[in-house]
Order: structure tokens, then C-alpha cells, then sequence
DNA sequence: ATAATAGTGTCTGTCAGACAATATCGT
DNA sequence: ACGATATTGTCTGACAGACACTATTAT
């Protein structure tokens, strides 16, 4: 296109063309300012089985979340999420796969931009913003972890939230304002270490003609940074994206029940779901596999896989092609 | 707490305790490694009318979005979204309020975080990192802006976003790709100035087990940097919040007609809507006021304003209390 | 038989889609 | 009366909530 070539040969207020306001700019005007750090921060989340005692019973499903012991300062002996900063040549969504690998070996999992928190002292050091990432991986990618390698410092931890007090207050505009206050427990996968905890303030402040939330950590123990915020801040987006995507199936195995994927579901929502309507609701987006039984003590069930193209499938079907 | 002054005498690896290791960090290990530099970048929606020639025709709808035109290399005489660097002692929701003061005069306004840039490519000048905004104000607004007086090189922009063609392809792992091609125009409110464009291809690949989308700009005529891709990033969340949010009152003025809210609506959904069960779903939200009639030629319109406090009054009405 | 889970049937009320019908203005 | 928008009425089918019922296994 010449209109690239013409604006090349455009000269600004100083008479320079790109390339010599290129040059100056490199060499005077890039390090006048004082600069953040960029790092990234993923949320590795997984499901696992809790056996239960009675042969019977079902194993409970518990949320997982990765966390990587910090071996230096600040935060020293508390546990972080895993990241590290961007490199300068690197797309901040490599950034992530790239510490994915190096700090856990994960490869082919699905990952999305989560938020970007930029709190002037969110870390002692210096001023640093950090992008965070959520990704979700299914307990058969769990093997394949460096992480429970003693050595390596990352560790699991068993994840609970819990809505503690709700209350409205009034604020300074004469308006209200809708305060949550919530209980983040993380207990370690091995009982070598110990659980950490986080008390957060969620509060809702009308803002403009819409609500804007607002996340304060209150109280923060063994968790490092702000990080529990962004656990929340994840937790919240896992749940919101459940009703109207397929999200959940990265944290299913290849082969689930559907009462599986049922108590999945609820793990995530917190609330109990109507077994009846959700098999009918979610059975669209499901291939039945064969009648694989186990050997419990009641009617063995179906497994099922996802179907990444059953929405294709499914208008075929109603539609007709 | 004794946890955090424990935490401070704690050693690390070279012996050092808190203290000594940051005097140690900010002299030697902060400008050790080249970081890219971080700036917000803001979209500012609006709605205005325009007058139809037909005196018995109400006037339409249209969306505008406010640029700055660029009076220095890069992208020299292209139009570019407000924006600039964050400051290293401000929040970044901050950076995005003052910055929307200093450049559009602008206070008071709705704003949420949209989704952070950082292709390495992205600004000729160095590696820069862009955290952007969505910013929503009614037509009420405007008058405070700066935008319009010629000196200062803001201008509003007619926003038309169109679905050119979609097909799949087979991908390398022998999925089917969802491959999107978007026209953008962008048309200035006055004719001094060229009309914009650019077209943006939308891949969706399945990335695990659900999609990931990933947007690229096949070509940009006279809109700076990736911008295009921002604006798409921003219709796109507007559209998706419409439906479980009340964002679009943001767009409002303070009183408006059911047929002009439903106007927006269809603007930013980008296809109909019917009267009938719009105005019974959306009017639970709504406060209706005198019977403002207009002097048009046909029948007059209720005018209402949003109540935000709909939700409680909702449910006070439906379950006592 | 029993405890536990798997899966189906069905009634109800709500609500979206669709469309028709009526109301009210300025010219 | 006409052309336009405003507003209400109503029929239909889909579907969510709720609950009951049947089926199948290991002990």
C-alpha cells in the first residue's frame, strides 16, 4: 500500500520521518520514564475424586488449584501461583504456555486471559502488573506434572469458597452498597504442609447506571501477593462461563458418567442441580460410549464423552441439515 | 501478625532477610532485564440519533465510538483510541479515569476492564503492552467533551461492524475451523475527515475441549496500531453483556422511551427485536415517568428512566418482602 | 432385602416467539 | 382519513422446576 509508504515519509512536528523519529525514540525517549514489570499468573484448576469410606458411595468430587512455593522474598516459604514475568519478544498468551511447560510440564491445555491487576504495591519489589490467565486441565493430564515432585515446590491444593456475611451499607453518595464477605480455604493436597486461608470483601458499588465490583483482600495467610484475589476472580469466571459454554469438559476426563459431570456442575455452582433436567439439557452435547459397568454396589451407569460438535450436529438434527 | 515480621527475618538462599534483599532487588535485579512498557488504551461508546427526513419517522439509532487523531509517529494522521502510559504510582483503573479526564474531559463515567494486548509487533516504537477499557456514556455527556473542538483532534466515529463471509477449514489436527471475515467502518461525524476501515478475520479453533477465537486485522486503513481489533473486542463484550447485565442504561440518557431503548438494543445486537415481549421483559427495570409527550405525528410515548434498585423492588413484589 | 445410584415419566407454570388488534397522535 | 408509532392481548410450544417412579447393581 503506498499510504504506509506515504505516512513513512510524513513528517511530525519536529520534522522527522518515521524512521528518524524511530531512532531518537529508541535512544532518548524509551528509558526517560520509569517502567512496571509485566509478569503473567495462571490459575491451573483440576478436578479429583475424594474416595468416600462406604463402598457404595460415589467418590465426592474437590477443585484443585496449582500453587508453587516461593523459595525467596518477598512472600518467602508462602505459596503463589505459578508465572513469571514476559519476556520482551513474547505474546503474553506464549508467555503463559511457555511457564505452563517450564514450571509444570503441561502442554495442550486450554487457557484463557483472566484479568489484569495493577495495584501500585500488589508486590513489594517494584511496581508490577501482572496479567492473569485461567487454564483448565482434566485429572488425566495430572500425570504428566512435575508437580508432587517434592523437589519442585508446586503442590496442589484443595479449594473452598464460602460466603460468609452479606450486608448492604450505605455509602457517601447516599447510595447502596451490597458488601460480601467470603472465605477462601485452601487445604494442601499432603498434609506435610499447612492449609492456607484468605478472608475477601466483595463489595458492589452502583457505578454510572450499572454495578461495578470492587475485591479487597482482607486477610491473606500463606498465600502470596494478591493471589487470592485472582483465585476468586477465576472461581467466579469458571462459574459464570458454565451456563453458556462448554468450558467444563476441560476438567472432565475423556470418559465421565453423567452423574460425573453432574457433580462437577454443582462443585462449581455451589448448589445442587436437578438431575432429571440436567441430563436432558446437557445430553445434546454428549456421545454415548458403550456400557462400560463398574463394579459398585448399585445400576452401573453410562459414560459418555464430549462432543465438540454437537451444536453442528444438534441444528442438523432440529433443522434439518 | 508475627506470621508477616517472621516472614521478614526469613533467610533466603543467599542469606538475605527481607529487608536487605529488596535494597538488594531495586540496585542490582529491577533494570537488569528490558521491560515493555504499559499503557491503557480507552473505548468511549455512545449513542446519538439520526434525524430521519420524514417528520412522522422517529430518528434512528446509531453507535459512535471517540478517536484521537495521531499527531506523531507512529501511524502520523491515523486515527487512534484515547489512551497512554500508566503512571508507576497509579492503579491502572486510575491511569484509565485520568486519562479520560485529561483527553475527553470526561468524569463519572461507566468503564470496565475489556481484555489486554501484548503482541510484540503491536507498536513499532518498542514493546508495549495495552490494557483496554470499555467506556460507556449517554449522548447527555457529550457536552462536556472536549471531542468537537477541532484543536484538539477528537472526534466521534460512526461505528459499522459487518459479518462478510464465514466458512470452515479443516486445520492441521484435522478439526474444523470456523474462519470469520468482518468489514469495520468507521464513518467521522464531519465530512472534513476520510471514513475508515478495516477488515478482521475471527478463527475459532478448538483449543481442547471448547473454542478459542482469536482475532486478526487482514487490513487497516487509517485506524493506528491495533485499535481495529480493540473496537471488535469491545462491540463483541458489549453484546454479550446485554443480555445478563444492565450495561446498556450506561448509553441512556436519563429519561427515554421503551421503542428507543429497544432502538439500542437492536444496534448493538445487530438484529430485531419484537416490541411486544422486549417491553414486558425490560420493563420491570424501568420507572415510568409523566406522560412526556412529543409533538409528533403519531401516537405519543411513556418516557422512563432505569431504576437500579429494580432487582430488590422485584423481588420484594414477587416474594413479599 | 437393602442401600445406593441410574435413568425415565409427567405435571405444572412460566415465558419466548409470533402475530393480531387497538390506541393516539400530527397533518 | 392516513401514516406512523405505542401499547396490549392472546395463542402456541418449549422448557425449567419439582417430584415420583422404575431399574440395576454388590453386599
Amino acid at each position: 500500500m503506498d499510504r504506509v509508504a506515504e505516512q513513512k515519509e510524513t513528517l511530525n512536528d519536529k520534522g522527522q520521518n518515521l524512521e528518524t523519529f524511530l531512532r531518537e525514540y529508541k535512544t532518548k525517549e524509551l528509558n526517560q520514564y520509569e517502567k512496571p514489570s509485566v509478569t503473567v499468573d495462571t490459575l491451573v484448576f483440576t478436578v479429583r475424586n475424594k474416595m468416600a469410606k462406604n463402598y457404595r458411595k460415589l467418590p465426592k468430587k474437590e477443585l484443585y488449584v496449582l500453587l508453587v512455593k516461593r523459595g525467596n522474598h518477598p512472600y518467602i516459604g508462602d505459596w503463589a501461583l505459578p508465572g513469571g514475568f514476559v519476556n520482551l519478544g513474547e505474546n503474553i498468551d506464549e508467555a503463559v504456555l511457555r511457564e505452563l511447560k517450564e514450571e509444570t510440564n503441561l502442554e495442550q491445555v486450554y487457557t484463557e486471559q483472566l484479568y489484569t491487576f495493577g495495584d501500585p504495591d500488589r508486590d513489594p519489589r517494584t511496581r508490577i502488573i501482572s496479567v492473569s490467565y485461567l487454564a483448565l486441565i482434566s485429572h488425566e493430564h495430572e500425570g504428566l506434572l512435575k508437580a508432587g515432585d517434592d523437589a519442585f515446590d508446586a503442590m496442589w491444593f484443595k479449594v473452598d469458597s464460602n460466603l460468609i456475611t452479606q450486608r448492604a451499607r450505605e455509602n457517601e453518595d447516599g447510595r447502596q452498597d451490597i458488601l460480601q464477605e467470603y472465605h477462601l480455604k485452601l487445604t494442601p493436597e499432603r498434609e506435610s504442609e499447612k492449609p492456607l486461608s484468605a478472608r475477601l470483601c466483595i463489595k458492589n458499588t452502583p457505578k454510572g447506571k450499572s454495578m461495578s465490583r470492587e475485591v479487597k483482600i482482607i486477610e491473606s495467610e500463606g498465600i502470596a501477593f494478591d493471589h487470592a484475589k485472582i483465585i476468586t476472580y477465576g472461581l467466579e469466571r469458571i462459574k459464570n462461563k458454565l451456563e453458556y459454554t462448554d468450558i467444563i469438559f476441560n476438567l472432565m476426563p475423556s470418559s465421565f458418567t453423567l452423574s460425573e459431570l453432574q457433580q462437577v456442575h454443582e462443585l462449581l455452582l455451589g448448589e445442587k442441580v436437578y438431575a432429571a433436567q440436567f441430563r436432558r439439557k446437557i445430553e445434546q452435547k454428549l456421545t454415548k460410549l458403550g456400557d462400560l459397568t463398574e463394579g459398585k454396589g448399585h445400576r452401573p451407569a453410562q459414560h459418555y464423552s464430549y462432543n465438540p460438535l454437537w451444536k453442528l450436529a444438534f441444528e442438523k438434527e432440529v433443522y434439518g441439515l
